[in-house]
DNA sequence: AATTATTTATCGTATTGCGATAAATAATTG
DNA sequence: CAATTATTTATCGCAATACGATAAATAATT
């Protein structure tokens, strides 16, 4: 069995008390994507993404994604 | 000016002792691409192989991939 | 020197991100 | 409740990219 990638864009948008919406417009990726990518339902990421998105959430890789070991 | 993701692979390897080769055949992706992705070069990831990588070195995503903000 | 490990580069193919868009669903507000 | 707003889901198309295969260059080790 494998272990899985979770994405945890949800509990750093409730820390900063901001939107999808406005995640999306601050990252420059439409609102639609943005959902793909916060639901876990991206097969990959651009590294620009993802320092947009650290930029943004002022937080670190980690602080978004975490690897779940499989039990 | 824009912040950057650092590839922290190189101190994981250097912890587990392990080899670029051997984390190579581990990952299931060819030495050549490994190379690629630890020093930085590659443009996205797939969450597949960052799943495959975490495992491969028991380890985080934070453990691998550094937000560094630009100063 | 010889061997082994790693990096860099090129080409081709399959995969994927992501925009654009629309529709469905959920949450919020008056 | 109805209306509005926010979010999710889905589809299409294109450009970007991963990654295999391969080869060559460079570095490290013996």
């Amino acid at each position: 069995m494998e272990g899985n990638i979770i994405f945890n864009i949800d509990v750093m948008l409730a820390k900063r008390k901001m939107s999808v919406t406005e995640l999306s417009e601050r990252v420059g990726i439409t609102l639609a994507n943005m959902s793909v990518l916060k639901n876990g339902k991206a097969k990959a990421i651009k590294i620009s993404t993802l320092i947009k998105l650290c930029e943004a959430l002022d937080c670190q890789v980690g602080d978004i994604l975490e690897y779940k070991k499989a039990e």
